[in-house]
DNA sequence: TCTTCTTTGCGTTATTATGACACAAAGTAA
DNA sequence: TTACTTTGTGTCATAATAACGCAAAGAAGA
């Protein structure tokens, strides 16, 4: 190993991570409370610094089981985030990273670091410590724009849903209303799911149709190209 | 500040550019040829280390300077790779970038870190060192997406341009064929370029219609939408 | 049970976008 | 002068899309 290269003085890496949670039609993102020095009792995104041995999805799951409680997420990179004063603590780059999940699987718990850990809705997150507004304006933009040519937000779904259950979920991430029969039309002929014959256990006397994600769909990706009525 | 900060152990940071020329009709990737260990003689993509008050802007420009004698680039960052083994010298996790430019603007000159500085053709990369052909998978698919969809390519370009070079740009890089008239309607019709009544210099006989990029526009997306005769 | 309202599945139609291709004018080369 | 190539500008058949209708089935209320 190069002599020099362990003595190579550079930035601290870390993480930060935007928690995408979607319960009664309502998308929402989980903040930390902070217990310490900087941003003491400001809200920030869960993050944490990059171990020696990690990797980031690693490091991405240790985060989210030591200061939430939940791990074993779908995970997709986002940016990484260079400004040299966006840690008043010292010089560190964070790579942020985007998740999604259903809090009705999940009790959250305040880890030891913060005070609180609540969910926010996307439309009234308050303003947030490091330059995390900007990562998490990221994201939502990010999973704006890939819900529309990936099938990403199954996650937060049951294994079987309804077309409305699914339109539902578009319509509250894309924040637009969608015409009920074009969507159904779209989403179907995209391929990626599936009509089920199986009823969902709790609908009684309901039986619209059930679907579920095709997992054999050849390539993973589409064009949706939706856009709202009038 | 934190006294424990930096104390803590973390992975080297480093940036990696994949950079793309085009010339002559021909889409080109730079790569060194390494003096030393690892990979000694072999080729690998232009990199190096961040310092502690660099920006990941500033070190990429660095890099350009040093190693290859050019910077001030069009610039975007890609993914951030962080296999364990990636790098045979201990843990660093690499942020990738990639860069247009025109090599007709600039001289390349080998630094004296390598041996040899050289243009491969796209379709005629060589074995790549450390993760450094995963690297330039994703840059080449990145910049076919992005081409789709925003204005980029246009570094590639003299300041005005004609059609038929801008088309055989774009078919160069998404390496397909496009029919000519419907190329120029869509490109038209997104309107992010401009008609220019200036005659390009050195064509003497020649009056094709110049265009240039529209820098006035609005929105800084579109939908090429692009498709292949037959 | 009868009536009313909502939800759901499955259509149709007018409009727009797209792919394929024709043609003439002007420059280029022989 | 005569091909040949390049460039600008169309047309047209087809596909994709947005907007919307309608009937069947359950839900709700009397």
């Amino acid at each position: 190993m190069n002599p020099e290269f362990h003595t190579y003085k550079n930035p601290s890496l870390a993480v930060d991570l935007v928690v995408f949670g979607y319960h009664r039609q309502s998308l929402s993102v989980l903040l930390l409370n902070r217990k310490d020095a900087p941003f003491k009792d400001g809200w920030t995104l869960p993050g944490g610094f990059l171990q020696m041995e990690e990797t980031l999805q690693q490091v991405c799951n240790r985060i989210m089981r030591t200061k939430i409680g939940i791990e074993n997420l779908y995970l997709e990179q986002l940016y990484s985030f260079d400004a040299p004063q966006r840690d008043p603590r010292g010089r560190v780059i964070s790579i942020a990273h985007y998740t999604l999940i259903n809090p009705e699987r999940f009790e959250i718990i305040a880890g030891k670091m913060a005070n609180d850990v609540q969910w926010f809705p996307v439309n009234q997150i308050p303003e947030l410590g490091f330059d995390h507004t900007e990562i998490f304006r990221q994201a939502s933009q990010r999973l704006k724009s890939k819900i529309l040519y990936h099938p990403v937000g199954f996650e937060l779904l049951d294994e079987t849903f309804t077309m409305t259950e699914l339109q539902a979920l578009y319509e509250c991430i894309l924040d637009i209303s969608i015409d009920r029969r074009n969507f159904r039309r779209k989403i179907l002929d995209a391929g990626f799911i599936l009509l089920t014959g199986s009823k969902r256990e709790g609908l009684k006397n309901r039986h619209p149709d059930l679907y579920k994600f095709n997992k054999d769909l050849k390539q993973n990706s589409f064009q949706l190209n939706i856009s709202s009525p009038q």
